[in-house]
RNA sequence: GGGCGAUUAGCUCAGUCGGUUAGAGCGCUUCUCUGAUAAGGAAGAGGUCCCAGGUUCGAAUCCUGGAUCGCCCA
């Protein structure tokens, strides 16, 4: 292909060129080609975690998408089939909470009302009007994924996959009801799940009253503590800490000895003091004798070892009643008490708690403790403030009760689960064991079923004599029941009935009326997603299934660290408990976005940054390069509309000035796309200096992206960009004034190369790129991966040591207050040995850019002024230990100059310590320089570079014309001249300058681009005049078109 | 209350195996360079490396305790 380059504009709009780009690859089917063109290469797995497609996508849902698109973009590029499809989250309780607001509901018994069937219809609606939104900035951020075939887990497929795997669960014995603790509302008639406990304003602080209750025993009076006074009617068990010191006071109460003082005053006797241990199985005398110890079981109203008391407050003795706690509960089932619950579903006692049944239980704490206070059985009660749940809806306090409900047994699995994260990659590693690992350590069962109605029904039947029928399909329904249905939602699931099948029995099943957890929907995805029944022979499954087969298990997947108990867990979880490996292979866990000071990022506090402002500020790549490069993204961002700026500005622009500038060039020397190869010019050692950054460049791209480091990769690439602009292009400026076939070559190959190692970071600005400069594909996005070609290590490390010295050389003339225009007789440069052989070589390069005549070499810093030794701490710390004090006084007591001869001499030097005689190398010194008087010296360690400052005429003269030149360029650019435009230039003013003009005409001429000089005041009025001072001279330049 | 992470210049962040003078960018001041640049270069100002102990010849770095912030859980 051999075209000319569209010109750059260096004002262009990143948004704009962006929306361009992306036109170009819906035309060319580009996303669908990059993975076409690697079909039959290794597979490389990616699972999108679904979005929850409830409200708008926010920032933080850009950050995980650009990182869900970076890993998979570069393994496609090297050759991978990286098939990606994307998924919608639809099912669950947010959905149903908008819903509700929308429609004004009270409380959930207004669904029922309002039917089922309509509400549900709104929330798929609801769901799906989202999904546009989702679709929309997927597309614009660049995130290719597969939004055409997307699975969403409302389908009735998705739907179906989750069933069978259910279904597997429970043949293998590990789907069981129980009974639970959950917070409930006793007006709404219904448990709250914890997303419902996260909605403002649930948590209010509020006064209760709280008792402390005597249960006489054997032992002495046991005090309990409790902020539920209506539990006590129902007290089953009084819990200790075993390890715990306990004390039996003068008075005949037993606490534990940490809180006796705070409990009865500074004066209390103490009678005996025993460990917890030796009140476990005691029997006490309960609160109240309305349920019989024995009701509970064998250890009803006893003391039993538990491993949540605490002695922080309290007695250090726990009142347990086990329906009403879940630490209760847990406590109860470990030591076989029954949970009795003397509370109906609308808050009230049963006629078992005869004193105040039918009182709401709130309204009982008094009373109750009024009764315990007249029987004697009350030490004290006092009001205790303290956070407490309240129903979103109708802001009723929560009860914590027992109800039924459904269980995976996960706990029983826990090793296996432990043994697959061991398998699993983590980013960042510490995840791994810590965060997540203690969360399986700590593994309980899962408890599935929701008292809901949008989300995946619970595909449990059952028949009044227990017996139970797992469904497995919408095909195994129909078999049993002869009800076909489309849609195995509710309301339309439930209405299906059938006999029961067990021997004997023939009562009618139906189904229990739960729908189940979204995070078992979104677990289920790595076959449900292709609606797969793994294990099911039928023909019509043999696709799905074998989808399922070839994309599992996922190399990467990408979710912010909040998953780690959600889908990270969800997805280990579901993949154990059916297949016994997890479903992923490496995981990066994303942090959180917090604005510019820090907070979070909430609507409430208006801190928000919307992602389309950042898109038609910055682009998409600014956004996408901010998120990758300005920090490891597990840490977090403090984000900002302005932050983003800086990396546009620092990395952006000079890359886009850069490839600008090739252009420019490229075109004014009639050099065509596809024109030039590296192999067929002659490379200068500039040349070849770019080139093997550029391989070294890649080394390090791929060695980090490999590792799921997409910010060490990013930052190498900025680094080389920076080196290419501000060192090898304007190292070489002038050869890309006349087109040198090598520069242009070398700068051409260094920015294609660029633009694929950019493109799984920034894909916009990459193919824009890519496109004008080489676009022998149809777009970047199709082309390999760059591999790196051979380094020339000696080359860069003697670019590194040159670069220095400039470094060097310019601080000195900048302390000297010297011009750089001003040339300069000589530099000299300290070094020796291979830093000498290195600078030399570049000696050109030094010389140019320090402005000087010559380049001289001395090979010590003494030879330019006095020496300092220091001890080398690294090397000689090991050796003499504590004795480094003395050492280094030591070695304070040294000839320095005479040390450096030494060492340069490669003799060793003696030092005493402590009566012992030692030797030092030049491995155990460092010697370092002062400056010298005369000479401008910057120094840096054991390098130094210094200028003769002495300027005669002839120096003068050349600076004079260097200041002509630049003044004459200034006079070009404000008479609005482009820069190939010949001029006839006409000057006029002191005749020192003019002297100096005349001298080095042939220089002024071509620097520039004079076909004409004239001095004297003949055409003053003709030309475009400009008046300045050099050295406090005057000068009057003209400049015309020629 | 428990687990995990963070804390370095005004701001955003680096800081390797513990090595004695802790860096960069942005912003500020001064100078400079410019035939691509909104860029680049030089100098200057700017630090209780969160605090306190400990280990060590030597600690931003390792250990312990604490503070603050964040996340997750209870």
């Amino acid at each position: 292909m051999s075209t000319p380059h569209r010109p750059v504009d260096p004002r262009a709009s990143f948004p704009v060129l962006e929306e361009q780009v992306l036109e170009r690859w819906r035309e060319r089917d580009i996303f669908r080609q990059s993975i076409e063109r690697r079909r039959g290469g290794p597979r490389w797995g990616f699972f999108e975690g679904p979005p929850t497609a409830n409200g708008k996508p926010g920032s933080h849902h850009v950050l995980a998408r650009v990182f869900k698109d970076i890993f998979p973009r570069y393994r496609t590029m090297c050759g991978y089939q990286v098939d990606r499809k994307g998924g919608w989250d639809c099912h669950g309780l947010p959905v149903e909470l908008a819903v509700e607001r929308e429609l004004g509901m009270q409380q959930k018994a207004d669904i029922e009302r309002y039917g089922i069937d309509r509400f549900n219809a709104r929330c798929r609606e609801v769901v799906l009007s989202h999904i546009d939104d989702w679709t929309r900035l997927t597309e614009r951020i660049g995130y290719w994924v597969d939004t055409e075939h997307a699975y969403r887990t409302l389908d009735t497929s998705y739907v179906e996959s989750v069933w069978w795997a259910l279904k597997t669960i429970f043949e293998k014995g590990l789907l069981f009801e129980r009974l639970k603790v959950v917070p409930y509302c006793p007006r709404c008639g219904t448990a709250l799940s914890s997303h419902e406990l996260g909605q403002p304003g649930v948590y209010q602080d509020v006064v209760d009253p709280s008792a402390f209750v005597i249960l006489p025993s054997d032992r002495g009076k046991l005090v309990v503590w409790t902020t539920t006074p209506w539990t006590l009617v129902s007290n089953a068990a009084v819990a200790v800490d075993p390890e715990l010191p306990y004390v039996l006071t003068g008075d005949g109460f037993i606490v534990a000895e940490a809180l006796a003082e705070k409990l009865f005053g500074e004066g209390v006797q103490i009678a005996e003091r025993f460990p917890g241990a030796e009140l476990v199985g005691l029997a006490y005398e309960p609160p109240f004798d309305f349920i019989a110890g024995s009701d509970y079981g064998e250890k009803g109203h006893t003391v039993l070892a538990a491993d949540f008391v605490t002695a922080e407050d309290g007695t250090g003795l726990v009142h347990t009643a086990i329906a009403f706690g879940e630490d209760d509960f847990r406590l109860g089932e470990a030591n076989g008490l029954r949970p009795i619950n003397p509370v109906l579903p609308d808050g009230t006692y049963d006629a078992r708690i005869s004193t105040w049944a039918g009182v709401h239980v709130k309204d009982a704490d008094q009373p109750i403790i009024e009764d315990l206070r007249a029987r004697g059985k009350l030490l004290k009660a006092e009001p205790y403030e303290h956070s407490y749940p309240h129903c979103w809806r109708c802001n009723t306090p929560l009860l914590y009760y027992a109800k039924p409900s459904w269980y995976i047994a996960t706990s029983q699995i826990k090793d296996r689960l432990l043994g697959a994260n061991e398998a699993v990659g983590w980013q960042p590693p510490h995840v791994k064991h810590g965060r997540f690992g203690n969360w399986l350590e700590g593994n309980v069962d899962w408890a599935l079923s929701r008292e809901r109605y949008w989300g995946t029904p619970l595909p449990v039947w059952r028949c009044p004599a227990g017996h139970l029928h797992v469904v497995g399909s919408l095909a195994e329904l129909e078999a049993v029941s002869g009800v076909a249905l489309d849609d195995p939602h509710r309301p339309f699931v439930d209405d299906v009935t059938f006999e029961c099948s067990e021997a004997g029995c023939s009562e009618v099943m139906k189904r229990v009326p739960d729908v189940i957890d979204v995070w078992f929907d979104s677990g289920s995805m790595p076959f449900a997603s292709y609606g797969a029944r793994p294990g099911d022979a039928a023909p019509a499954m043999q696709e799905a299934n074998a989808d399922f087969t070839a994309h599992f298990p996922a190399d990467y997947i990408c979710e912010a660290l909040d998953q780690t108990r959600g889908w990270f867990y969800s997805m280990l979880a579901v993949s154990t408990l059916l297949f016994d490996q997890s479903s992923y292979r490496n995981v990066v866990c994303l942090g959180l976005i917090l604005d510019e000071t820090g907070q979070k990022m909430s609507k409430s506090k208006g801190n928000i940054v919307e992602p389309w402002d950042v898109l038609r500020t910055y682009g998409a790549d600014a956004f996408r390069w901010y998120f990758f490069t300005s920090k490891y993204p597990w840490d977090g961002y403090r984000f900002s509309l302005d932050s983003l700026g800086e990396a546009v500005r620092q990395f952006m622009l000079q890359l886009w000035n850069t490839y600008g500038f090739y252009v420019l060039y490229a075109n004014a020397n009639g050099i065509e796309r596809g024109s030039l190869a590296l192999d067929q010019v002659e490379l200068t050692e500039l040349d070849r200096w770019a080139l093997s950054r550029l391989n070294a460049t890649v080394e390090v791209v791929r060695a980090g992206l490999d590792a799921f480091d997409a910010t060490g990769s990013g930052r190498a690439i900025a680094e080389y960009v920076d080196e290419l602009s501000n060192w090898y292009v304007r190292r070489s400026r002038r050869r890309f004034w006349d087109g040198e076939p090598a520069a242009m070559a070398t700068l051409h190959h260094a920015l294609v190369t660029v633009a694929k190692l950019l493109a799984p970071f920034t894909p916009f600005i990459a193919d824009e790129i890519y496109e004008n400069l080489d676009g022998t594909e149809e777009s970047v996005h199709l082309c390999d991966f760059p591999v790196a070609g051979e380094r020339d290590l000696g080359l860069e490390v003697a670019m590194a040591v040159a670069r220095e010295t400039v470094r060097l050389g310019l601080a000195a003339r900048s302390q000297a207050k010297v011009k750089l225009r001003q040339p300069l007789h000589a530099a000299v440069v300290v070094a020796a040995g291979a830093e000498r052989e290195a600078i030399e070589r570049l000696a050109d390069v030094v010389r140019d850019e320090l402005n000087v005549r010559e380049l001289r070499f001395v090979s010590e810093a003494d030879e330019l002024g006095e020496v300092e030794v220091k001890p080398n701490y690294r090397a000689l710390g090991p050796r003499f230990g504590a004795q480094m004090p003395t050492v280094a006084a030591a070695v304070a007591g040294l000839d320095a100059g005479r040390v450096a001869a030494a060492l340069r001499d490669g003799e060793l030097v003696r030092i005493d310590v402590a009566g012992t005689e030692h030797p030092l190398g030049a491995d155990d010194l460092l010697v370092s320089m002062k400056p010298l008087e005369g000479y401008q010296v910057e120094r840096e360690g054991s390098h130094a570079v210094a200028l003769e400052l002495e300027i005669d005429d002839s120096l003068r003269a050349e600076g004079w014309a260097r200041e002509i030149v630049h003044a004459v360029q200034a006079a070009r650019r404000s008479a609005g001249l482009d820069i190939s435009d010949r001029i006839a230039l006409w000057l006029d003013g002191d005749e020192q300058l003019l002297a100096a003009a005349r001298e080095h005409e042939g220089y002024i001429a071509g620097e520039v681009l004079a076909v004409e000089v004239s001095h004297g005041p003949d055409r003053a009025e003709e030309a475009g005049l400009e008046s300045v001072t050099v050295d406090g001279l005057q000068l009057r330049i003209g400049v015309a078109r020629a």
